[in-house]
DNA sequence: TTTACAATGCGTTATAATGACACAATGATA
DNA sequence: TATCATTGTGTCATTATAACGCATTGTAAA
């Protein structure tokens, strides 16, 4: 016979399910004491690795589909601060470049009758929540390295991973048309505005550049033009090393001018 | 002596008032159940007139300053809609462009003490209101043809005017950080999009069009080279017509190819 | 060791866009 | 009828852009 451990010690098998069931009742009963109602913020979190764009989503335990990783604000913070919160919490990133780009607001945002299955699922009765409300949400950008980047899961989800831009799993509400506005966006950013410095690691090659620009407008462009105009805007610093074991002729390696760069992110430079 | 007209009656001297207490006393203690709480929509309602970029705003009784047309979110209302209703009260026009630009949520973003000596001075006792809560406002830029808006104030409202966008008054809160970061909004729009469809009678002049780009841009711009590019990008129509009783030669007039200038609004347009 | 190869780095050329400016046409006013 | 500020159209030099050529490089196959 198994010997008895009391349910609130960690060392009991259900102890990581019953905390989670307290946490998730105080959440929906309480939740609404430290963060303002109706409003959140998701996080559009773009990656570059292997040559393709990716997005960050969590796997929802109470919607059994992908959702953008999201929040909301406390009652005395600042939206753009909820949001580097929510996108720390899960990529254990500081200081990265986030942007708020668009407010959704259809009337029928709310995930009442999912909220309200999974908690019948999880033996959990609440009458009225301010999680059954209708929640208008705040969409920020975010450019992060890839590689840099540790995905961490929220305890309301399964799962946080990377997924390709072109291949987009079901989404939650909304957030396949928030996701398809983010990219609209970024595409418009990235003709005006220098990109590359949250995407790429500290050194990369005019072909990674190029890739990144390629994937992000989703066209070819011709290499030597890249080339020229790239380097036009002055926000290159050419590095006296070469990428090693690669096949054929190996190119050289780059990294931004970070003063020329942040100067250029303000007045703009013009790329297409 | 007077004859004596009770207070409920529309004749009572005081009847104006008496309504507007009642009324003000109901939104402070009732509104949060019509409208979401926390959440406001402002809009920066541009005009242009007289060679003069204009900014319509509001003289708030309870501030004694002015600010920005505002107005909050029905439950089941879509903030688009919501900034049509407000732009509509206050300027009768429908079917206006209006387009969301960012969100202000500074944590600071409370008027309580303002609201407090306001319902103290006209005798209004209210301990808590939900108007006492910081609000985060989401701002709208409206384009509208100043000839054909009527300002209309609202009831918390002395006055309803345009300003010229050079010399505004002191403004609530955060108003004028709003009307700034509006028209900086405007100024890159103009660059990609085309403008003056909201903002021009139906039918003007070439240099009437230019005056109102180097009013919005705030620079000179050469007329030639204004007159080319403003052709080759073939929103306009060229009229069969001058304009009447001016000195020297008489200009043109043109009007917008709506159907290529409602594509070149998605498509875009280079401007500069 | 030599050669082939695929990718890089640096050009060239034709075309289009831009900025600066010239000049004739216009039409109310003197 | 002459004046003159303003408009409409055109020119030209300069710059930006798209399309493409070719030598260089370093690995891998012969």
């Amino acid at each position: 016979m198994q010997k008895f451990i009391p349910i609130n010690c960690s060392k009991h098998p259900n102890f990581i399910a019953m905390s989670f069931t307290k946490d998730i009742t105080h959440h929906f009963l309480h939740g609404h004491t430290k963060y303002l109602p109706g409003l959140s913020v998701d996080c559009i979190i773009f990656g570059f690795h292997q040559n393709e764009l990716k997005v960050l989503l969590l796997h929802a335990k109470y919607a059994g589909m992908w959702a953008l990783p999201g929040g909301f604000i406390k009652k005395e913070e600042h939206t753009d601060v909820a949001a580097q919160r929510i996108l720390m919490e899960r990529t254990q990133l500081k200081n990265i470049y986030l942007q708020q780009f668009h407010v959704f607001s259809e009337p029928n945002r709310s995930t009442k009758k999912i909220y309200q299955a999974f908690l019948k699922s999880i033996d959990v009765n609440i009458e009225s929540s301010w999680m059954f409300d209708r929640f208008i949400t705040i969409g920020y950008t975010a450019l992060v390295d890839f590689s840099k980047a540790i995905p961490v899961a929220d305890n309301l989800s399964a799962a946080c991973q990377w997924h390709n831009i072109h291949t987009l799993p079901p989404l939650l509400l909304d957030h396949k048309k928030i996701i398809d506005t983010a990219l609209l966006n970024l595409r418009t950013h990235l003709n005006y505005h220098p990109i590359g410095y949250n995407l790429l690691p500290k050194k990369f090659t005019m072909p990674e550049l190029q890739k990144l620009y390629e994937t992000i407008l989703d066209k070819k462009l011709d290499r030597r033009n890249f080339q020229r105009k790239i380097t036009n805007t002055n926000i290159l610093k050419k590095l006296n090393e070469t990428k090693k074991g690669v096949a054929h002729k190996a190119p050289n390696y780059y990294s931004f001018d970070i003063k020329k760069y942040t100067k250029a992110l303000t007045t703009g430079v013009e790329f297409e």
